[in-house]
DNA sequence: TACAACATACCAACTAGTCGGTATGTTGTA
DNA sequence: TACAACATACCGACTAGTTGGTATGTTGTA
């Protein structure tokens, strides 16, 4: 799906170089702030190969968010948590897989496409599509579960699986902010323990609070 | 107690201009993308105005947030929902306010604080904690009337009131990010009413879903 | 031998920040 | 009350360095 607009081979190996160090520069330091030759250095790789894989630096920005869309979504699907059969506690389990790996420095943990939808918006067309495309991607891969945990348990009048998977992802990316702000995850878990509650309450299903 | 850091006397006409600049341009481009010259010119300011009152651009961005943190506590001061008796009533006309006021171009009704603390939080200690400062006193703000919710209706284990301010932010900080993405408010109302939703329920308090 | 995948050398434009200068207060004191 | 001494607010030309981007190689391999 995110792949779809990159067409080219995707041969070569600076190129991948190249977007695992944009990923890495701009979680830590935003993207206008991270310059060409920085991201050169770090993939090894010299500004030749840049400018032959990618036409400037916005696509480059844009290439990075589908790589991460890319990585990211195959590290969810290969998670352990989709093996629950009932749909709500896959989604639960989502919530517990989202905390667990909320550890270590806050550049490792945070989101690529938030960072880079939140600066470059006004600035790129290319890189806020991308970047939007990853997150409601990964929102409506959520929906479906929470879809069929409607169907199966009721819901309030106007709930859908879609307006619960983007406010899932608004209440991470939001919690991200926080933990830039003080420098640590603990904004994050707390935010999933508040998700947790709500869906529970939202479904009628006790559990773990 | 934002203004406690800048003890110089903020006289001048040129340094509020700036400051408003600066607010308008992060909003929509982001912090390293608006040029000290940019600034200037919307400004109707000088270069030799901009060193003058700040000692860089940093400096220029972390005022920046005071002055936000300024503007924006006041006009949440003055709003009308403060009239309430009830604490729970308070907050919930609360987000009823962050929803009316969610309308018009996206650059209009996000937060400089968020936008700037996502960006900036790694290449300036000054900015970060000016951002901070200002999301985490709002939360503050927030927390107060929530405690006294709590202390009359109750609530579960663990859930306090600046643990909801702070996620209210989250929410709601997330939902700007969503919002950017799509090129409108529909995001944002969307979280508020989940939020709404969340608060109903822990509270047991029937009201419009 | 043709072409993709890189490397090297370079440039024009822009960047934050400096510096000498001016105009308009304010204040202490004779 | 007059005037020297100083402070504040602002101007705009200048610079050293950085930026994204280009033009022209070289080299491995199909």
């Amino acid at each position: 799906m995110s792949t779809s607009r990159t067409i080219p081979a995707k041969t070569g190996n600076a190129r991948t170089k190249l977007l695992d160090a944009a990923i890495a520069l701009v979680r830590r330091q935003g993207f206008s702030a991270t310059s060409v030759d920085q991201l050169c250095q770090m993939a090894g790789v010299t500004k030749g190969a840049f400018f032959h894989h990618f036409a400037n630096k916005d696509a480059l920005g844009a290439a990075a968010a589908d790589h991460w869309t890319d990585t990211s979504s195959s590290l969810f699907m290969e998670a352990d948590y989709n093996r629950h059969a009932d749909p709500l506690d896959r989604y639960l389990a989502y919530l517990d897989f989202r905390d667990e790996i909320a550890t270590g420095e806050v550049a490792e943990f945070t989101c690529y496409a938030g960072t880079s939808l939140q600066e470059c918006y006004g600035s790129s067309d290319a890189i806020r599509d991308a970047a939007y495309q990853s997150i409601a991607g990964h929102s409506a891969r959520l929906a479906e579960d929470l879809d069929q945990a409607i169907a199966q348990y009721g819901a309030p009048e106007g709930v859908t699986g879609l307006s619960l998977g983007l406010y899932t992802q608004a209440a991470l990316q939001g919690a991200f902010i926080l933990a830039k702000g003080q420098g640590n995850a603990a904004p994050v878990h707390d935010a999933i323990a508040h998700l947790r509650r709500y869906i529970l309450m939202l479904f009628n299903r006790e559990g773990k609070i």
